[in-house]
DNA sequence: CGTATATTTCGACTATTATGGAAATGTGAG
DNA sequence: CTCACATTTCCATAATAGTCGAAATATACG
């Protein structure tokens, strides 16, 4: 019954991710990609105060949605893929009715057969 | 670009998601099905007080995330599974990383083919 | 009607989250 | 060593969210 830590972290991560700066922040870093962005740059494309983002940074660090590395003078942030894909896992098996949700949104995807191992 | 209306919807569900008691309630109400349940018997599932409990409600009804209907005395609410599938809809398609999330979750799922008319 | 049941609204309070300037820290260059 | 740069931490403040008892509202029933 280690089931209550998943859904704390799943709270960690929706109240991360609920909010709008935050949320900008993250699809920022998504279509990054694994290269992702520095704080300035990020700072600069969502357009609040340093101070503050840092402490939107540090949130979404905190939840485990993204990740920070240091390159010289720089931090670099990008998204963390198995994070966001432990969540919608957990949403998809918890929150979802049957075969309802987690639609193949759009694009075709054909030979989908990634068996989840989380 | 209507795209901020749903980056708000998306907070809005999100936020809602993001707290103990409502993520419980919105599973609850995700298993209960189409037939949802009672404020009284979600109340005394979750065990919160009844005013605490209805302000939870009030969110995630605000959200679009639940709906109400009376029937006689009790109020009934059920998981809106159209907004639900809305909200992973939005996230596979903006916060994942190209093919990696939303997984076809783990289980067999065979015959499974309760059409979820909603 | 009057009474019991189901649930919400009100109100007062506590707790958590968000904001942003100023000071501190870490890092590289000259 | 000193300076400029990138970013965080600190701190005070404002805003929002959560809690829960008590009073109000809605519905049914005899």
């Amino acid at each position: 019954m280690h089931n209550k830590f998943h859904s704390e972290q799943t709270i960690k991560a929706l109240s991360a991710l609920a909010q709008e700066h935050r949320l900008a922040v993250f699809r920022l870093l998504v279509q990054a990609g694994a290269e992702g962005m520095s704080a300035g740059a990020i700072t600069e494309k969502v357009g609040v105060p340093a101070s503050s983002m840092s402490f939107h940074l540090a949130q979404l660090t905190n939840a485990g949605l993204i990740t920070q590395r240091r390159q010289s003078r720089s931090l670099i942030y990008a998204a963390d893929y198995a994070a966001m894909n432990a969540l919608m896992g957990y949403l998809t098996e918890n929150c979802c009715g049957g075969a309802s949700c987690a639609p193949d949104t759009s694009r075709p995807r054909d030979s989908v057969d990634e068996r989840k191992v989380v």
